[in-house]
DNA sequence: GCGCAGACCGAACACGCGTTCGGCAGGAGG
DNA sequence: CCTCCTGCCGAACGCGTGTTCGGTCTGCGC
């Protein structure tokens, strides 16, 4: 079990580091130090620095995708369910800023075995939006009419989520309906509650 | 005038590798060569890296805001305005895809005292975002919502420029007009033409 | 006690980087 | 003809990097 702490522990120091700096700037030193570890000794773990970015992100898109799957699972509406991915994207961009960086970030730098794994996990994620604005839709538009519309709302979701612009005051939940709100019914419109009564209390 | 060519060659040159490979992998040999000169001869034109970056960084902005400003005099109402921004944005991301990038990933590692000079140019133009949105709200919204619309529009607009996803069919005439749409009106509704008869042929 | 295996480290290697230095061509001015 | 200046280059310096090698501990089976 202490080997797997450790492995454990090398894991946040590396989430940290190369989201802080990026996979470039990051150097396997600091990864080593932030771990309590010196150089060689992290080498005695793991193969090389693009094996940690790899297990960075797989562990990342896991932690979402599941986040999400889960949140999906007790959305009984598409309205809701619009509303459960963008509360779990935001939620794991606020808790988890630099594995959300990596993920947007440092993903294209993988070399070819391992980034073609995670780009299947990457659009297992987009595929799920892409199945709610399918549900949501309501005027037959085509695959690449939704396929667009979905990223346009990852995008907006990334732009928020990328720089603390009103984390101050604000707290996901209410920015979360506020984005669904904005992207269901546009910025002329305004309806405060997305989901007409489907809020349940934690 | 030679050396103006020269100069503005280094540029050309710069703007591509950099935003093709990203600050920190691109080399500064790299970029001598595909601006046909040597390692030393391109120091006789820049003073370094960091430099090389500032001047690219700073053309693209003017650039940039440039277009807008001509696009948005142009514009009588505030719906033409802010198709005449999303149009202009994607339309410089579609012709400039690798300033588009250093615009948005590296402008951050500038050193401090050009640092700010470019961010004031990026903030220059998320206020004429906001201006637009503030003409267009009905709804008396505050300064830090209208701020906050504005950045999810500025992401959704990154969201697109960032990778080709239907670049294939679709032109960005058509495509800002799309987004324009879902902006306005959300993802519910659908009205075609934003512009009732705003449209001119070039 | 002995040996072995695994956790861990200090020191080095090879390489690519940004930057600098000394110099060479050639045209202009005296 | 000499000199200066500008455009430009080959070669090097110093440094930080990813990676590797040889070794030293410590604990466990026998």
């Amino acid at each position: 079990m202490a080997i797997a702490a450790r492995y454990h522990g090398i894991l946040e120091a590396a989430e940290d580091v190369l989201g802080r700096r990026g996979y470039h700037q990051a150097s396997i030193r600091e990864i080593a130090r932030a771990a309590n570890l010196s150089l060689a000794g992290l080498y005695h773990y793991v193969r090389g620095k693009d094996e940690l970015l790899f297990l960075v992100l797989d562990r990342a898109l896991d932690t979402l995708l599941g986040d999400l799957d889960r949140a999906l699972a007790e959305a009984p509406t598409a309205e809701t369910r619009l509303l459960a991915l963008i509360r779990t994207h935001l939620d794991f961009g606020f808790r988890h800023p630099q594995a959300m960086k990596i993920i947007n970030r440092d993903w294209e730098l993988l070399d070819e075995p391992r980034r073609s794994e995670v780009a299947a996990k990457r659009q297992a994620y987009v595929q799920r939006g892409l199945g709610i604005l399918r549900e949501l839709d309501r005027h037959g538009r085509s695959g690449d009419e939704l396929l667009s519309a979905t990223n346009l709302l990852l995008g907006m979701l990334n732009g928020i989520a990328r720089r603390p612009f009103l984390r101050s005051s604000e707290d996901p939940r209410d920015l979360a309906a506020e984005v669904a709100a904005l992207f269901l019914y546009g910025f002329l419109e305004r309806s405060r509650a997305v989901v007409p009564g489907g809020e349940h209390d934690d």
